[in-house]
DNA sequence: CTGAAAGCGCTTACAG
DNA sequence: CTGAAAGCGCTTACAG
């Protein structure tokens, strides 16, 4: 089903009309269904030059309302759709969307993915995804090699590499475009999405002085994270409000890991008088508190209250059931992508974009209670 | 820094020689970092034709090895990485791998995810994911137009939808290299992934036989999924080889979910005499039971034994710690990169790919133990 | 073993 | 409002 001539058949000259073109080299009429379409068959179908096929596409303005009908029309028909490699070669860019994480938590990335593809998709772009090492020596160079040669058209990062300044300068001087989800504003707000865990945690604070709790202990993420540093201070703040303390030996850093959960807790535990709740720094970490405190005897909620920090599907799988603090991170994802794609085609007009903030809301389960004795 | 004449520049004519015009073209000798390299800036620096360049970068046997010596030297010192997209439109190919899933285990996904991705970046491809809702009329257009449009080179499927036939019937028509991650020798080997699900399951049986269980249930995944067949059929034919039964009263089907589990558990332990031991189809399942017990107040292990399947994290969160099939997510996504590659590669010589098998291994936790009374 | 020409499917820059 | 030419950065097909 020859669509152009033979290399041997001499070329028409280029002076002939689309008209006599059209009639040529279009064989029949019907939509070739086996063959992928070119914007030259969508031409020569409307008798159009190719460039004007391409306004359509792009939704340029300077299309006459009939032409852009009939070329739509056709567009359609034939379920043509342009070649996106050789979109990003003459438009220089790739409708590629990077999403790089250094986040053990699965189902935070896989949720926040989702979130941000489905956005991505509807605005016709496709999300490649870059789990990195922030410890290994190449980490930048890694990243910058990945950025530049899928010549992404921008990136979104999560916590905790999102809160790296050195990647975030270097994303600057490539001239980048990036959204940084994280938990404080370290950067233009409009460059972020940002869960506002300052404010959660005095939530829970509000949660465990309304139960009645005196002696209430913390397991903090790691310092490094900011995060971390946020939950704490939302927190001991807010029970400073209520006359309440979070004293040194109520309060030890762990990783956001289970294995630290449960070696903090022990910890705690042990301290005399002991502690009638734990806010735990993640859901991870509560899983942890759980762990010890099943090996101690310890019973939740009548002897241990445990609040979490995530709402993941680990939450509501422990038993008892965990109250913890739900974040919107689906949400979060299309956020994510929505904004980066509205810098991105904005980049010429510099629109002011407002900060996009979220905040996390208790939801209260079994683990919750009024202190035992 | 002009690396070309101006338009109005009048053109050298073709014939002259690389020599003259790289002397002409070449205004320092200074690898200049700031600007991207071209295929055409190596071919100058190097004084051959880009298309020799082009058979360094591709591996041709036809070039002297003096030649690629000095040309890969001089990739190597400007940090030349051919452009993906100009290289996808030329070859008519993307060096882009789709994953095609629909199944809701995060820490399945990810982590297959990130074997795959490993394996793919050392061998020059990039992953694009690509979650999918099965029970979409738009399922399969959807599927294909991802396909087509992104000139994917080859796609994985996990379970359940890599079991859709009417899927990989269309793959097949379209040419594009697939496999399968699968429970089940439902394709030639060459496509497969396997997980060898009836033999494992046969292990739990073991175990379970060797603690002493005679009354023994099982929460199977749904019927439709292959997976949930397997282990069914691996678990009761051992039993059977044991002398042991699985009676209808003792058979549930769930959905690999968490409330299923708890559902069928509830009844399973609504029976009289109650069974002593659970096999869980999956890990969440057997969450949902560690649920139904902790609400009837039935002590794990001493009165019920419960096994999952997965290894995911949750079963090492759970208290007790869950005894549970471990499946190695991780190196599947690799071997399934691998083999994927692999016949893209050999797609001319069609090399006999064996089959790629993998069998889940039990890990004992907490949670077994002998039957109570 | 090496190269000049044409092409992949789209866009930009220029003209009308 | 529309189009012809040149170009994005690479490869294939052909020649030598």
């Amino acid at each position: 089903m020859p669509k152009k001539p033979a290399t041997k058949i001499v070329r028409l000259p280029a002076k002939a009309s689309a008209e006599t073109r059209a009639h040529q080299l279009q064989p029949a009429l019907v939509p070739d269904l086996e063959r992928k379409h070119t914007i030259n068959d969508i031409a020569r179908l409307a008798n159009v030059s190719k460039k004007t096929v391409s306004r359509v596409i792009n939704e340029s303005p300077f299309v006459r309302e009939e032409t852009r009908a009939r070329i739509t029309e056709i567009i359609k028909r034939v379920g043509f759709t342009p070649d996106p490699q050789a979109r990003a070669l003459a438009f220089r860019r790739s409708f590629l969307i990077g999403l790089i994480y250094d986040n053990p938590n699965a189902p935070y990335v896989i949720n926040f993915q989702e979130g941000a593809l489905g956005a991505l998709r509807r605005m016709g772009y496709e999300l490649v995804v870059h789990p990195c090492d922030r410890h290994s020596d190449e980490f930048l160079t890694d990243i910058r090699r990945f950025i530049t040669r899928q010549k992404l058209d921008g990136v979104v990062m999560l916590p905790p590499v999102s809160e790296n300044p050195t990647l975030a300068e270097m994303l600057r001087k490539l001239e980048c475009p990036y959204i940084r989800v994280i938990a404080a504003a370290l950067d233009d707000p409009k460059n972020l999405v940002m869960s506002m865990d300052r404010q959660s945690a005095a939530e829970v604070a509000e949660h465990l002085a309304k139960l009645g709790h005196r002696r209430i202990a913390m397991i903090m993420g790691p310092h490094t994270f900011r995060s971390a540093i946020e939950r704490l201070e939302g927190f001991s703040n807010a029970l400073a409000d209520r006359g309440l303390s979070l004293p040194p030996e109520f309060l030890a850093e762990g990783s956001y890991t289970f294995e630290s959960g449960a070696a903090c807790a022990d910890i705690l535990l042990s301290r005399s008088p002991r502690p009638t709740a734990i806010f735990a720094g993640n859901d991870e970490t509560a899983a942890g508190v759980y762990r010890t405190a099943y090996l101690r005897g310890v019973k939740i909620p009548d002897e241990l209250t445990v609040i979490g920090f995530d709402d993941s599907p680990l939450a509501s799988r422990l038993c008892p059931s965990l109250t913890t603090m739900r974040q919107p991170i689906r949400d979060m994802g299309r956020m994510a992508a929505e904004k980066l794609v509205a810098k991105i085609a904005g980049l010429s007009d510099v629109p002011a974009i407002a900060a996009t903030t979220v905040v996390p809301h208790l939801v209260v389960r079994e683990s919750s209670g009024p202190p035992g004795k």
